[in-house]
DNA sequence: ATTCACATGATAATCATTCTCATGAAGATG
DNA sequence: CATCTTCATGAGAATGATTATCATGTGAAT
């Protein structure tokens, strides 16, 4: 539970920044684990998963939770608080501000009394490709 | 996975539903099974899943993750679509709508050519009381 | 080169959720 | 009311993602 921002550069943490980085949208650890594992560039599950939750509390990655509980992981494009488009079909990932987001998330807060707020955004659809093949 | 709406009225639906309406914030499937369990009016707890998921399908109650991946269910005071804000600290829960963050929701998703587009909006922090304790 | 705290990984353990299937009950029918 | 068909239930097994364990490996400071 008391995990560690992890100080040192290894092997396993480069090689799966680097994967995240070439993979454009959201991974599983999962996925992470069997695909390194086919490349040559095994990494134990559980140092994926070690590795996976240190990025993400650094903001180094994004978390989604996907439909059936799952995490999924990506690299964030920008470090700055933003959003979700994600689309059913195929898993790309849109990544978007709303200045409008904040605010409203804000004026909800204060008119509750409740401080401290963070929020939650993510969008799901079908993009424009996987919208065709649905017909 | 092709679960259907259940068309029977049985002591368990009545019971869980029951439970839910009295049980005013969130309560995870867990937490449902083993209160009315210590309360005389057992219920499996596979019937329970089962259970809330179809009362979930039908939108009698609303589903929210809880942040270390277990799902939480709670009876809607309204059956419209809405959105939560959560207090941290009790875990009371505020129901809230916002046309606003639909308007932008469907904007965006025009935006990026994606249609048949669903959102999750909540809203984290500490209500009025709770903020008071923190200090 | 030595040392040592931190990192790794194979594997076991955990835990929520789903599946299986024999048994029970809701509701229709005669 | 008796019967029957179908759906619902529940105990326990199975699944599958995540976490814990702990012996071993390795950064990096000295």
């Amino acid at each position: 539970m008391t995990e560690h921002t992890p100080r040192r550069t290894t092997r396993q943490r480069t090689t799966i920044s680097e994967f995240l980085a070439h993979a454009g949208d959201f991974r599983t650890a999962q996925q992470i684990h069997e695909q390194l594992r086919a490349g040559g560039d095994g990494v134990g599950l559980a140092t994926v998963y070690r590795t996976l939750q240190s990025m993400a509390e650094s903001g180094e990655v994004d978390v989604v939770r996907t439909a059936d509980g799952e995490s999924a992981y990506r690299r964030c494009a920008t470090s700055d608080h933003h959003h979700h488009l994600v689309c059913r079909g195929c898993g790309r990932t849109e990544e978007i501000t709303a200045k409008a987001v904040e605010a409203w998330a804000a004026t909800i807060a204060a008119q509750h009394h409740f401080t401290d707020v963070t929020h939650d955004v993510e969008l799901y659809g079908l993009c424009a490709t996987c919208g065709l093949e649905r017909r």
